[in-house]
DNA sequence: TGCTATATGGAATAATATAACAAAAGTTGG
DNA sequence: CCAACTTTTGTTATATTATTCCATATAGCA
């Protein structure tokens, strides 16, 4: 199943969070990362839709729901989650969202070795509606290559890498 | 001339600034942009090296130098200059970096329209070395394009991007 | 169980950035 | 040059984002 980058803005999210709780789960199942209750919670914030949301509003929306936390809490499973790839941070809005490149279709596969890792991508490629807030994420091999040939023609030792595209996804397009 | 995007660490800083300033003043000028005292002073922080500076350490060395701003003075004085593409924000660091693309060529010549604008420049592409500090700013057109394809399989309309990469650069490579 | 490493709680504070309004300086048209 | 207007800077306060430090709790293991 291949799914859009940039759902409709009407879409069922609920399989979208079940399928990547799903996923999380047995990642760190496997990677042998613990993925407790605190860091499961934050990380159902986080996936709760496809835009990126703050530190403090995941700590507000915990709040409301009567599970107060101090920020340094909400920041360490911040982390942990980024570390472990589930989640990416955008540098230039200083938030977060979840990673949604993790297929449905491995996880009824057995084998480990096919699991995405984003903790291992050190080409990170965002697309960032700024319409709808929705962020996309694409393959950053392309642009990885690119990235070598430039660094290289500089004798630049690339570590990561992380580029933020902003603009209007194909949906906000047709709606306006 | 041909200028080495990694400086050596012990290289004559001091053409770099006085070639800098001469560039912004022409460039202002010609763009009726008031280049203030204020912003001037804000740009030389900015351009006393080839590293990125926070607005707070800006603010300590004006302080030392005897001139007491707030905060806000030394941000409206960093959003005017990046407007005006002299310098850029690097969005991983929350820090500044004045731009070294305005070629030394060109300040000898009449022509406005040679004059380099980053401020109209969609496609930032910055190298950072994370032992030095030291940014290079690199020509973004093949990165520009590859992103318009990348964009394009998507439909998504780009307005702008910025791409940091991290590692290191040359010069740190060489004396470690 | 007890030891150790890891994770979380709690308080305070650091670091980064902006809002709102007043005063000063530059620009323009009479 | 003056008066009206626009832009820039000053001043104070506050918002937003993130971390330090130390105590407590929990998980994994000998």
């Amino acid at each position: 199943m291949t799914h859009s980058l940039f759902p409709q803005h009407d879409h069922d999210h609920s399989g979208c969070t079940t399928n990547l709780m799903k996923f999380a789960d047995r990642y760190c199942q496997q990677a042998g990362l613990r993925l407790t209750k605190l860091r499961r919670t934050v990380l159902e914030q986080v996936a709760s839709s496809h835009k990126a949301i703050g530190a403090y509003q995941i700590l507000d929306n915990l709040a409301a729901d009567g599970q107060k936390l101090a920020p340094i809490s909400v920041y360490r499973s911040l982390d942990f989650l980024q570390e472990a790839g589930l989640i990416h941070r955008l540098e230039s809005t200083n938030s977060y969202f979840a990673c949604q490149r993790n297929f449905d279709d491995e996880l009824d596969q057995e084998s480990p070795s096919t699991l995405h890792k984003c903790s291992e991508a050190s080409s990170l490629v965002f697309l960032i509606c700024e319409e709808c807030g929705v962020i996309g994420e694409v393959e950053g091999a392309s642009i990885g290559a690119l990235i070598s040939t430039v660094a290289n023609s500089e004798m630049f030792k690339v570590d990561r890498s992380q580029l933020e595209i902003k603009g209007t996804c194909q949906t906000c397009q047709n709606s306006s």
